[in-house]
DNA sequence: TGGCGTGCCATTTTT
DNA sequence: TGGCACGCCA
């Protein structure tokens, strides 16, 4: 298919830093390929000295492919496309030197972060879950915006911002004892590295020659500065965003960073991308009218040559898991009657639980799914363990690891001996691996204690060494069976079925491990810190050979859903407190919530159906939700609301949208 | 040391 | 209502 004259613009517009303002479904992704390919093809561009840069995982892939679809994988080769955070592993693994890093440093997870803040600030936030979460937005805020402990100390004017700075500047020294970093470090360390290095800057300047940006409404104080300081005085650059579907805000994304590089670079050439491609017009009316009731920045207007097809539905449900269900039958209806696929098919939803009910009525149904994101897998006690292992394979400094597994299995090392040996290396202030081997340790601990930590230690270094030296795939199947983890599952699980379960789960992450470490077509061979790492920001190759045939309703998030699209979608829990969400509503931020329902419309292709309950149980109780107001924002004249099996006539329809909650109300037949 | 029971808390969203 | 953390008991 041909681009249209925007787009092609876009693509041809190589001069200087370039802007692209790209609606829902106006053809971004095509761009970004087609412009990696020009500049290669046109340009006599490396591919290697090219950079396209998104914010998640999925994302990144996907564009992979698709640039390899487009270059072949000959030209395509050596082309960086990555999340931010990944971009930021990779400068630190070049420059962590320079940092004071070693080799090999270990990637904190927020669970890995929560339990060290937890021991850090035991005293003064006496495990008060509520400071804690506060304290951890607020150091991941002071990261974001590039502020480091001592000017948070500064800044600090409360007793409790005062006391929020102490606690991060000893996490950061914590951390770097660990040889740890956490997310926020892997944008941080790089930025703040590029702008007080001239070498190192010169060095990425020249490596990266023109940058890509995806999603750039996204991006936080940080990302922005690092895109800067990469793309410097050049300024050979192009970022494509939408402020409509800026749904990243409690993460610290400024989507005026949009307007700021009009600021930072008067010469920024802006182009607009207006024209749908993807959705029908009803669907496309319904997302144009209700992100209208937002402020804009930019304006725009999304129009569509689609046709004017049917109207978007509404449908009731008695309960939770009636919706459910309405939603699978809908589905099993609509496949039989189209002849389309399962994996045509996408369910949305505001939080990751309520994939549950969602995830029962389809397997009682026998009908295939796939739910994206969620963090079920890592969070398993198995997978955990062995992350734990790996990493101190990696890093045996990493004491958040130590702890973890030092006595799983079992090898008789207790609480007593952790205690004596956590004083005395706080002491000294060494790890817990380092501090094993020291001579003054025999003081305080003695016998078998002693002779047990030595052991482990002796036997992660020996593991550690044939990990680094020799053949890492090898090291890592030999490290399972010497700690014979296989029998230690079948000891503690409650059944032996429960333990194949999780053995093969293990295997799962073991056939990962190999094949990032072997290298795939479209990635490179990676060394075990790396593949580590990477793991952690969940960057792996899907599970190959699954049943990915098309096969599977997509079950996600709203978020995850963004930069996707699916011919069928249902947008279920349509309810006040859900969506929007409750905190949100008590926070005042109805605007994000009405462009998460914005980003979830434009997902969809062909048809879109919203659901909602009548009652819903929340924490053990039965509500009865209003409908969400975002329902009531969209041009009524295009949805078929469900009224009892007897939709409403159109000229009632239109009275009764007009009369808001109340007509609303009377046509669901409540009391208010 | 591990198994079981009670009681409390929970529902944002992701790298 | 259900899942998890902690504490008590064997």
């Amino acid at each position: 298919m041909k681009l249209n004259p925007a787009q092609d613009d876009a693509v041809r517009y190589i001069a200087g830093p370039c802007l692209v303002l790209a609606g829902a479904g106006s053809g971004k992704t095509r761009v970004i390929t087609n412009k990696v390919a020009y500049l290669v093809r046109q340009c006599d561009y490396k591919a290697r000295h090219i950079a396209a840069v998104t914010f998640t995982n999925k994302a990144a892939r996907e564009m992979k492919e698709r640039v390899a679809q487009t270059l072949g994988k000959h030209e395509a080769r050596g082309l960086m496309v990555s999340t931010f955070h990944t971009l930021g592993l990779e400068i630190l693994r070049r420059e962590h030197k320079t940092l004071g890093l070693k080799a090999g440093f270990s990637l904190f997870d927020d669970q890995d972060q929560l339990a060290l803040i937890k021991e850090l600030t035991e005293q003064e936030l006496d495990n008060d879950k509520d400071k804690i979460s506060r304290l951890l937005s607020t150091i991941s805020n002071w990261k974001n915006d590039l502020v480091l402990p001592a000017r948070a100390a500064r800044l600090a004017t409360d007793p409790e911002t005062v006391l929020f700075a102490q606690c991060y500047e000893r996490y950061q020294r914590q951390m770097k004892a660990y040889n740890a970093l956490d997310f926020d470090d892997l944008i941080l360390m790089p930025t703040l590295l590029l702008k007080t290095n001239a070498e190192v800057r010169a060095y990425w300047q020249n490596k990266i020659r023109y940058l890509l940006v995806d999603e750039y409404q996204d991006t936080n104080t940080s990302q922005y500065e690092l895109v800067k300081l990469i793309a410097g005085e050049r300024a050979r650059f192009t970022v494509v965003g939408d402020d409509d579907q800026s749904i990243y805000s409690w993460r610290g994304a400024r989507p005026q960073n949009l307007v700021l590089l009009k600021e930072d670079y008067p010469s920024l050439k802006v182009i607009k991308l207006e024209q749908n491609y993807r959705s029908r017009g009803r669907i496309l009316q319904c997302a144009n009218i209700l992100i209208a009731n937002n402020p804009h920045v930019f304006d725009k207007q999304l129009f569509s040559e689609m046709e004017y097809e049917a109207p978007v539905r509404v449908l009731f449900a008695k309960h939770e898991e009636h919706e459910a269900e309405r939603v699978v039958a809908e589905i099993m209806g609509h496949k039989f009657m189209n002849g389309s696929k399962f994996g045509d098919y996408a369910i949305l939803y505001r939080g990751n639980h309520q994939s549950r009910v969602l995830e029962k009525a389809l397997m009682t149904n026998r009908i295939p799914y796939k739910i994206s994101g969620g963090t079920s897998f890592f969070s398993r006690t198995e997978i955990k363990d062995i992350m734990a292992y790996l990493r101190l394979l990696v890093n045996p400094d990493d004491d958040n690891a130590f702890l973890r597994v030092v006595n799983t299995p079992r090898r008789e090392i207790g609480p007593t001996t952790l205690e004596k040996l956590g004083t005395y290396a706080n002491q000294r202030g060494k790890s817990l691996f380092a501090a094993s081997f020291e001579l003054g340790l025999e003081q305080h601990l003695g016998g078998r204690g002693l002779v047990a930590v030595r052991a482990f230690c002796d036997w992660l270094v020996r593991r550690g060494d044939e990990a680094a030296r020799g053949n890492a795939v090898e090291a890592v199947r030999d490290m399972i069976k010497d700690i014979h983890y296989e029998e230690w599952l079948y000891e503690s699980s409650p059944s032996p079925r429960a333990a194949e379960m999780r053995m093969q789960n293990v295997s799962t992450l073991f056939k990962w491990v190999s094949q990032m470490l072997e290298g795939s077509d479209l990635d490179d061979a990676m060394t075990l810190p790396q593949v580590v790492t990477r793991l952690t920001l969940r960057d792996m190759m899907e599970r190959g050979e699954e049943e990915d045939d098309g096969e599977q309703v997509q079950l996600m998030t709203l978020h995850a859903s963004k930069g996707l699209e699916f011919p069928f979608v249902f947008m279920v829990g349509m309810e006040e407190g859900l969506l929007p969400h409750q905190s949100s509503i008590d926070e005042d931020n109805i605007e994000e919530e009405r462009r998460l329902a914005y980003v979830g419309i434009t997902r969809a292709q062909q048809a879109l159906t919203f659901t909602l309950c009548r009652e819903r149980r929340q924490f053990g109780e039965m509500v009865r939700p209003e409908p969400s107001r975002f329902l009531l924002e969209l041009p009524q004249q295009d949805l078929d609301w469900e009224h009892n099996r007897k939709p409403p006539s159109e000229g009632e329809r239109m009275q009764k949208g007009q009369a808001g909650i109340a007509g609303l109300r009377a046509m669901l037949g409540r009391k208010s």
